[in-house]
Order: structure tokens, then C-alpha cells, then sequence
DNA sequence: TACGAATGTGCGCAATACGCACATATTTAT
DNA sequence: ATAAATATGTGCGTATTGCGCACATTCGTA
């Protein structure tokens, strides 16, 4: 909840009912209303009428004492999805740079200072380690997608990036230093894709490309990830970054008519 | 938005504001001011607070005097799937099954009245005609996996959920009497699997079976959709069920371990 | 049974959100 | 170019919405 008081015309209310929704979140997927209140620093009368307001629009049940969310609750961000008219065109060709090389692909966007996902075509055999769905984000700065994506801003615009980015170190590998990231990311504007090795996650590499449309502007970006063991970064470049390359490729050739 | 202003647990300014979100939809993608506060019966002055909160919160942005919902609006309802620890389980499975029938294969599962769409593996090819996403919602009772969903349901929550259910004739081939549909539901339980054919959409057909966990409750159903023209119904019952319901006993088979 | 914890309820009132009128900016028509 | 129409921005008085408090009720535990 952010501290907009003194501004007239932000609804405090909905600020605090959005609050409530998203309070429900992988640590806390069911609560009771008087957890509710506590982790949202509400008091419980306060909670309770969000909660039953919630559950009234139909958003929240309640099931022994606990709330939850119900599936209505995808509503509120599916239209952005289906706005985005592209995302159907580039799946079958992710979804054969899947099978090719025997991963998970995934296509994210930008949004504030992380990548956000859009779409994902699951690998053909047991998720590694992520859980990642659509709507998962992850930060810009230290993913192949998002410094693929970063790579498409201008110097002031990446300048504001930083501005904003909390550059938290997640593995021993993670570049923090802005001139090394400005220096990379600048490369991968040259180079036109991105390999991140271990900088998120300890193990997982990851390799992106991006996805554009007629007048050369960046729609997303498609990447596939793979643990660190199975072979080399030389083979990512050989071997999976073509097979993406070509996927973004075909995807761009509809795109055009588009 | 509801009238539910005799009810002093129920807060108006939630209601609206998440119908305001709403209303940025597939036939408003984008709008100005004065459109939002008419979309939404408002005044112009409140549609202003609205929007304006949503901005600061990140919902909303203006772009050229329309405004239009940003990727942080995902994360209203991310946490919904990513609490679905299922999904990650069956997706492979799902992904198998479309590779072997050259059709997208879809998971859902019942909210109110409507199936919601929580997984889909895109088609090898382009999309015939159904633009569906995660999020996106059909009438359970004239669809495959609806129906499949519904055969779960105890009589007296058959009953109640016709008793709430519009049901339209989206096709001329739509069953819309209850008792008929009582039969088919019935049906549809004892047979562990439902096809349906054109009628939610002329020339569609899809079959869908459930999805169980150890205990035999049914956690979701999933469905491959086809254009009539292709095949004839027999075909679907020796060629594509089989193969659905191969993945759906090796997806439980692992949910037996959940 | 008593006590503690959690939730439900009514109510006075604090403060939040409202709409109105006017101001400003932009677009359209003459 | 000017006037009119349309859209948006702003300040403010106040209607009404949402608040927290105190008490009531329910449930679980010792």
C-alpha cells in the first residue's frame, strides 16, 4: 500500500482493496480475516468489510474459515493479455524452438523495472526448479529477456532504469555494477540476443532473443533456460541461440502482415 | 458494478474501481477520460480519481490522452495460478497430447457459471478462430470440459447451477433445455469423458476428460478443440480420446504423489 | 466450566470521495 | 482567423462512505 494521502485524488480505498487482493500471495494463498488484517496493517473491521466486499463481487470464497481467491480473479488482468493481438502468433513458433531444443520457452515484455511473462510453453518433461506462469516477473537487469529488452532503450531511458532498479546480487555471478551492466547491455543491443549465466539463479543459464514487429519495434522477447551442467556456453551459442534466432524469425515474417 | 449500497459491509469505491478496470476491454482496449467515466455511468470527476490512482499505482498508463492497463495488472491475479500447483504437473502431459493430435489442449476449471481457462498449449499452427488465454471464460454447460466439470457435481449442485446458469443457444446445435442437459451431464460422468460438437461455436468440436487427485477429486479438465470438417465424431471417440485420456492417468499418476 | 482467541455487529463520526462550477486546453467548424 | 464545441484539470463545500470502537457472539482449548 503506498502513501499517496495527501494527494485528493488518490482513492485511498482501492489502493487498500487492491492491497487486500494481492496480499493473498504465494506465502499466504488462504488466510482468516484476522490475518488479513494483520498482514495488510488494517484493523480487523476494516479487513473484514474488504474481504466481504471481495467475496460479495466474487472474488474471494471463503472455505473453512479461510479466505481465498477464486478463478474470477483472473478477469480483472486477462483483457491485457488478450490485447495483446501478437501473442498468438509467436506461440506455435515458440513452441517449436521448444521442441527443437527440448526446453521451455518463454516470452516476457517490460514493465517498471522487471520483465514480466506473457506467454510459456512448458518443456516436454518436468519443470527444474522455477515456477514461473504468466504474470510471473523477474528483474530486467540480471535476465537474458529483460536485458534484451533493455537493450532497446535509449541512454536515457536506461539511464532512468537504473535510476530505479534495486540491483540486488541473487547468485555470486550477478553483475550489480552499473557501468559493467550499461557496458553489456549496450553489446546486446549490437549483438541482438543475450546470454545470462547464473546471475538470477545458481545453476540456470538462459539465452533471449528479441521478437519485432514491422517498424522495428521490440514486441517482447522469447528466451529458453537450461541448468548450467548439461554442456557450455559456447553450445548455447552454437546450438540454441540459432534455433530461437529462426523461431523470432518466422514470427516476424507474419508479424509484418500484421 | 453491483447494487449492493444498502449493505454498509460493502465498499463502493473497491466496486468501482475494479470495474474500471474492467472496463478497459477487448472492445476498449484503450480510452480517454470521458470515455471511461461514460463506459462506466460516472462523472467525469471520478473517473479522473480513478484513473489517476490506478496510474500512480502502476495499473494505468496515459498514452497520447488514452489511457490503457500496463503488465502490473497481472499481478492481481498471478498469485491465483501460481497457487494452482497442479498446473505445472500436467502441463507436460497436456504438451504431449497436443503433439500427438496437432491440436491445442486447453486446462480449466468451473468458477460460477462459466469454465476458466488456467492452462493452454498453443497449436503447432496458426490459430483457427478462438482467441483464448489464461483468464478467458466460456459457459460450462455447452462446452466439453464443462460438461465434464459439471458430471463432478453432486445433484442438489446441479440444480443450483442451473438455476444460475443463462443458457444461451450460441449455435443452432446448442442444447439449451435443462433436462436435456441434466441427461447429457449424467451422462458425461458414467462415460468419464464429453464431446461436444458446434455447439458453442459452428464447425467446433472438442473432448474433454477430467483430471483427479488421489483422493478423486477432480482437480481440472482439459480438452483438444478440432473443426468438424476434419473428422467424424467416431474418429474423435477411437482417435483423440485415448490419447487425452493417456495424459490426463499420467499426469494423476504423478498428482498421486502430491 | 472458564478463558482466550476469533469473528460478527451496531453506531457515532472522522475522513474520504463526491459532484459542481469554473478554468484551461485542444480540436473542430465556419 | 475566430468562435464554438469538446475534453480535461482544479478547488471546494459537503454528502456519504468507510472508519474504529465497544460490545456481543462463537469457537477452540485447557
Amino acid at each position: 500500500m503506498t502513501d499517496s494521502s495527501s494527494n485528493k485524488n488518490f482513492l485511498k480505498t482501492l489502493d487498500r482493496g487492491l492491497a487486500v487482493i494481492k496480499s493473498f500471495d504465494g506465502d499466504t494463498p488462504q488466510m482468516t480475516l484476522s490475518e488479513v488484517a494483520r498482514k495488510n496493517s488494517m484493523s480487523r473491521a476494516s479487513a473484514r468489510r474488504f474481504l466481504l466486499t471481495l467475496q460479495s463481487l466474487g472474488y474471494v470464497i471463503k472455505v473453512d474459515d479461510n479466505f481465498q481467491l477464486t478463478a474470477k480473479i483472473l478477469e480483472v488482468g486477462h483483457q491485457f493479455l488478450s490485447n495483446l493481438n501478437f501473442i498468438e502468433v509467436i506461440t506455435p513458433f515458440m513452441r517449436e524452438a521448444s521442441r527443437l531444443l527440448y526446453k521451455a520457452c518463454s516470452a516476457s515484455i517490460l514493465n517498471e523495472t522487471d520483465i514480466v511473462y506473457i506467454a510459456r510453453i512448458p518443456s516436454q518433461h518436468q519443470i527444474l526448479s522455477v515456477n514461473l506462469n504468466v504474470g510471473s516477473r523477474l528483474p530486467a537487469y540480471c535476465t537474458s529477456m529483460g536485458r534484451v529488452l533493455l537493450g532497446n532503450m535509449t541512454e536515457n531511458e536506461l539511464d532512468a532504469y537504473f535510476k530505479h532498479a534495486e540491483l540486488i546480487s541473487h547468485t555470486p555471478h550477478t553483475i550489480t555494477d552499473v557501468k559493467k551492466l550499461h557496458k553489456i547491455i549496450k553489446q546486446t543491443r549490437i549483438d541482438g540476443y543475450s546470454i545470462v549465466n547464473q546471475e538470477l539463479e545458481e545453476n540456470l543459464c538462459s539465452v533471449a532473443v528479441p521478437i519485432c514487429n514491422q517498424q522495428g519495434k521490440v514486441l517482447c522477447a522469447i528466451n529458453v533456460g537450461m541448468p548450467v551442467g548439461q554442456l557450455k556456453i559456447e553450445e548455447v551459442t552454437s546450438e540454441y541461440l540459432p534455433v530461437l534466432q529462426e523461431a523470432a524469425s518466422k514470427a516476424e515474417a507474419i508479424l509484418v502482415h500484421h
